[in-house]
DNA sequence: ACTCAAGAAAGTGTATGCACTTTTATTGCC
DNA sequence: GGCAATAAAAGTGCATACACTTTCTTGAGT
């Protein structure tokens, strides 16, 4: 109708930016848990008012990314070992479903597209830290949406964020969090159908990365936030 | 310091009560699938400004209980025939989890509450439908709450709540949901132990639950969202 | 009657302002 | 110097204002 675009501005959805950023950060372990998320300062860093940032910070704390306590600045959520150990079990179960859905079900074209996650995992082993871990998130969420099923691919991608932030807190610094050679053996039992037993290999492949990881506690506060983000602030 | 009490009049977590009960209008059944939540019909009913009433409605929407679409007006969600199959899935694995944790650790004074919840239920039964609804799911929430692991109890109450709303959108008008005799069968099967099979018993349980309501399709629209609300307004 | 195009009404998106609280810095006292 | 009292700064909680979008209403043209 209107010939000149004018201030539309708001349509970018500035919201889930900010979410994407923060849930990215937190997994890369740019953000680590306790660390602080003004809400002015988290506005600033993306162009948006207090008003965006402040649901932002409700939505990841819906997450259970970043803890909210009244009056008090938000920071990254610090799960406790117990909680860490209850993140992993409820994965497990979690993706046991996914594993069993997807069984005897891969086209050649997804067995291609997981292959090709765990060859860039497998490069980011050896450049930045952050980037492996992410990836090898996203293995486990790209299975989850090869389900077609909004729901458990939602619960799954929580848990999974979850479960890194877990890990964050308290595997040691460069562990091998995912093993390359187990998302391989994974996506072949999954591929060969239901007599693999793809579904306990998943068990066990988690049951590793949790027992694996959780054995020492590490701990950070008060580092820069504006900093921290830079990197984030482009588009996810 | 200051001797007059003054204004200090927004303690009460405004958002916390509105969340409670739209939850529990949904979970009763008195809001149901498509209903429309405007942010300041909402506000106004609850003694709140639109700003409490719309974070209200992004904590609801990132449960699932609520749709939020740009632009438009929120509404009650409304959960396709497969998301409430997926729904009972997960619950089924999560809930599964909760036996399992608990069997043969039970109090007698847990005991002793769980078969006062059932009680409850049965009374109810005779009565207004929702109540029997809502302390069916009750039952399941507090057995989750018996595990003592916040994660775990988070997410089944999650859970429970879109199983009611998806039972609320397909299930026929006076369908008994959940058969007070399962529910104290799984009482003895948890107190039980292991041997009993509880977990079993629990995926069996909650299998009718599913097969018994996602039958045929019901559907309602546009009613009245203050008077809807009228006896959630005061303490949940 | 039937369409459909204004215009009005209802509702959302977001920045901003102010009261209040928490945290940090300062200053005076010992 | 150590340390509490206190003032300044930083930050949250919430209502409100205004631009924009969607939805409803209405009435002219056919």
């Amino acid at each position: 109708m209107s010939e000149q675009k004018k201030q539309q501005r708001g349509q970018a959805d500035r919201l889930a930016v900010i979410c994407t950023a923060l849930r990215r950060a937190i997994i890369e372990r740019a953000l680590l848990p306790g660390d602080r998320l003004p809400e002015d300062t988290l506005g600033e860093r993306f162009g948006a008012s207090r008003t965006i940032a402040r649901a932002a910070l409700l939505q990841l704390s819906a997450e259970g990314l970043v803890e909210l306590r009244r009056n008090r600045i938000a920071v990254v959520a610090a799960p406790s070992f117990q909680d860490a150990r209850d993140i992993f079990d409820i994965r497990i179960a979690l993706e046991r479903q996914v594993v069993r859905h997807l069984a005897g079900t891969l086209t050649e074209a997804q067995v291609q597209e997981l292959r090709q996650l765990v060859e860039a995992e497998h490069e980011a082993r050896h450049g930045q830290d952050g980037a492996a871990i992410r990836l090898a998130t996203e293995f486990h969420v790209r299975l989850a949406e090869m389900t077609g099923k909004p729901i458990l691919i939602r619960y799954v991608t929580e848990i999974c964020y979850r479960a890194g932030l877990s890990l964050s807190a308290f595997a040691r610094p460069h562990s091998s969090e995912c093993a390359v050679s187990e998302h391989l053996a994974l996506i072949d039992a999954i591929r060969g159908g239901p007599a693999l037993n793809a579904e306990d290999l998943m068990e066990e492949h988690l049951e590793a990365v949790a027992s694996r990881a959780l054995l020492h506690k590490t701990g950070t506060r008060g580092r820069d936030l504006m900093e921290i983000l830079a990197p984030y602030s482009g588009d996810g």
